[in-house]
DNA sequence: GTCTGTCGGTGCGGTACCGTACAGTGGGCG
DNA sequence: CGCCCACTGTACGGTACCGCACCGACAGAC
């Protein structure tokens, strides 16, 4: 595969440039592996990084593999709201496949880290001309779609202390460690509160003894307490996407 | 068709049963309509009908003709919010095709009408071996994909007298005529807010001359005046379905 | 015509956010 | 070593919505 950044050189590629901790890539059948492991393009993926702007085309779809990527929605004021948040289980650009080639939302990197990409004509060719490809894409939209109704419905009904919660979870889940880089700012952008509000909700975690919060890094001490403490959001979105992506379940 | 229900047994059907009046099944090429046409099934969506419930694994898809839809989420203390909201344009059912075979949510019948629906295994099967359909289907689902991220941002970011106008307005659009069954209970269940914060926000609507509300029924007296009063929302979503559905553009 | 149930409007205290302003504090860089 | 700035914490009034309780009005049934 071709390298577009700083890579090791070494003759066995460090753990964290295997395209296929990916999971969907990871859930390719051979045939398929074979033939996109030559046009998978390393890419470096700084915070705050813009993957595409809204109602721009998509040249490229993004498969994260320690990289998180938020898919937020800027209003014309400013203010924002994230919709959804993809980390390795999936990819960034659905909207190449489903056909529009853009959609009204942003996509930008929450936590730093690596991936891979491919071009926009590669991924239209595989998603017409092989099944599995097609299927797996498909399952993997409707876990996000899940994903997207959920936070509509936890927008509407539950507190921020809850949103908070569910929002360390379905990072973490998509993290390697128990911590998290993160200023309280850019999680209020994320949730599209207040950042005082996070400030409030983030000490009464801490004061449970559920995470500590120092200066941008989020260390989460006790995450079955924060499971407990969420609401039911989180597990609705956990139980699709183990239920949609098997590959997931196998991780 | 088969008709499974009372239906004018003139010569000449009434316009509301002719299926191509669901855009969806305008928009499919000749070949595709000739062999869905003696398929689709009539069916009366009477108010309050659910067409799916959570979980469960769907038998058919439905193409509303005079019905509207909505997709909402049930939450585990009872109180629910509106994810989406299907009419003449769409279709219910997308996770057939996706492959999940199932949501988390549940479909209602918000304004009672007709459609006509396909078997589960006639869908996936023309999914798979057109590709019209297939691109068509997605394109629809891409632009109810944008519904539902639009649903989270307003939940997140707007007033609720703006989020009654987006909902009279999106409603509208899948009607004819400008006339609205609908108690505020039931609008209050979709937004997922208080039936009184309805009333209130109704009376404002009432006061500046934008709508009539009369027991169950409201009579949108100056549309540009909601156009005006919502928020960006509504524009968003209306484009997005302008853009990726161009067979909507032509009705 | 009466009765009953649905629908809408009103009032009240409570609360979880918001906007704004500002103070402390620690890390990193010159 | 000291400065600066990013980041977190605090405070305060405002407000939009909630939960609850209740009332009046209209419609349809009998």
């Amino acid at each position: 595969m071709s390298i577009s950044a700083a890579a090791p050189a070494s003759t066995t590629p460090a753990p964290a440039s295997d395209p296929r901790l990916n999971e969907l890539l990871a859930a390719l059948p051979d045939a398929e592996w074979r033939r996109w492991q030559p046009l998978l393009e390393f890419v470096q993926l700084p915070l705050g990084q813009v993957l595409y702007e809204s109602g721009r085309t998509l040249s490229h779809v993004y498969f994260p593999t320690t990289a998180i990527v938020s898919l937020l929605y800027v209003m014309e004021n400013g203010a924002s709201a994230e919709i959804a948040v993809v980390g390795n289980e999936g990819v960034v650009g659905i909207s190449l496949f489903m056909g529009g080639g853009s959609t009204p939302s942003r996509a930008v990197v929450q936590s730093a880290g690596i991936g891979f990409r491919l071009r926009s004509e590669v991924v239209k060719e595989e998603f017409d001309r092989s099944h599995p490809v097609m299927h797996l894409l498909l399952r993997y939209t409707q876990a996000l779609i899940t994903q997207m109704s959920q936070t509509a419905v936890c927008n509407r009904h539950h507190s921020l202390d809850q949103q908070l919660c569910r929002w360390l979870l379905l990072s973490l889940d998509r993290l390697q460690g128990d911590e998290l880089v993160m200023t309280q700012e850019l999680i209020a952008n994320m949730l599209g509160v207040r950042r005082e509000g996070v400030t409030e909700a983030a000490l009464n975690l801490q004061k449970a003894g559920l995470i500590r919060y120092v200066r941008g890094h989020i260390t989460v001490l006790d995450r079955p307490g924060l499971e407990q403490r969420t609401c039911e959001c989180y597990a609705v979105v956990k139980r699709e996407y183990d239920r949609l992506l098997p590959a997931h379940i196998a991780s």
